[in-house]
DNA sequence: CGCAAACTATCTCTTTTGGGGTAATTGCTA
DNA sequence: TAGCAATTACCCCAAAAGAGATAGTTTGCG
């Protein structure tokens, strides 16, 4: 290591936990937190100004959240060491922040003393996660990733269409008066859609597909 | 005010955030902080120990959260002044403190200084709420309650987890499985459950849960 | 044209679900 | 103490769902 301190900055719109975090890192004299901001858009700027050693970015912030900063940060060419600190162990935010090049995933309510010594190492170049978030990485990591998306194209029109008003709550004699067909001919739609989905029933069905509309929904 | 500085206890399963208050409150000279507690359990039996003059409870923990711990209290009879101290202002939230007996509700993103004055003002028995609060507050008031999580309460402990495992999808026997009990009695449950909430069917029941999941998840 | 895929429909059979009831146990409350 | 709500469990029965098979019609594509 160097022998001046290490140069840290804190991104989190709680000014508190700033605060605190400020405090727990003026304990160890070779770290230095050299600028704080409350939102994304300042820490682009700064970020790129000041090039810290080690960003310490909030995930949940208002306005751009944590991994789009991430990903902007990452986007103009910041270097810096990214570690997200948060109280979300969500599996997807934890992928997200990886893939995203976060260095690291810490939770908020790690005990501090713990929590300093991840950022040791973290400024020393290793890639720092809080011990819930890996179990949650590598179940994740196992699976290739979203093939959802693809699964609903495999089936047919019809089979969609009819998938959509399970996912609605109806039953198959509804849906039959709905599009006007025998309701024995709903069954086959529904067990040829359950097949292709490698699903067990409507209700996994419906919740699959509620799921399915709001990931959409979101992009 | 009296010439000794006023009692004060943080619940906050943060230890990161009860530093940061901490220090903040140390800058006042005519406040104390006696106490610290990291979850609910721990709280109640300290508050009632120590009645300080004011309790700062962080909504949102692990365990018993904020409000159950808040109305444990107060059926404890504590006297002390409670703030909620959250990042969430969800509706539902603020309504159930304050009617719980809550006497303020700030939220973690104010400015300390700002904060700490608030702090102040709830220790001279004033009501505070953060700015953006009391509009929630407003509005909530104006309408008679929510119409869709009410419907959730006047379900048991029971018919909920019920209902929740009906909204991953399961069928009546694999939720006999996880809670060890006959499928005759999922059976029951599940019936009184939909009869309960107006729904004809477990899909009705699993979509309704998804949307009132999510509903919830943002805020 | 011929063929495959999609959509329709029907039949059979098993499993699941939902609605009705009764009843024992527990724990809390008036 | 009596009573009530919650949880558990069982009964019966009708309706719905799901899995299997078979088959007619339409539509689009090589």
């Amino acid at each position: 290591m160097s022998d001046s301190p290490a140069t840290i900055m804190l991104v989190d719109d709680h000014p508190l936990l700033r605060k605190g975090l400020k405090q727990l890192i003026s304990l160890a004299d070779n770290l230095t937190v050299i600028a704080e901001c409350s939102n994304g858009a300042d820490a682009l700027i700064k970020a790129e100004e000041l090039d810290p050693d080690l960003i310490i970015l909030d995930l949940n912030m208002q306005g751009m959240d944590g991994i789009e900063t991430l990903k902007r940060m990452r986007d103009q060419g910041v270097t810096s060491r990214i570690v997200m600190l948060t109280v979300s162990d969500a599996d997807e935010d934890v992928v997200a922040a990886i893939t995203h090049g976060a260095d690291g995933y810490l939770l908020k309510d790690m005990d501090p003393e713990l929590l300093l010594e991840q950022i040791v190492r973290a400024i020393e170049g290793k890639m720092v996660l809080s011990e819930a978030i890996t179990e949650v990485l590598a179940t994740a990591l196992r699976r290739p990733s979203a093939p959802t998306a693809s699964k609903l194209d495999t089936l047919t029109n019809r089979e969609r269409e009819i998938l959509e008003l399970i996912a609605k709550g109806m039953s198959n004699k509804l849906i039959a008066r709905e599009l006007d067909i025998s309701d024995g001919t709903v069954k086959v739609h529904v067990k040829h859609l359950l097949k292709k989905l490698g699903l067990r029933s409507r209700v996994e069905a419906a919740v699959w597909m509620v799921n399915q509309e709001q990931l959409t929904d979101k992009n």
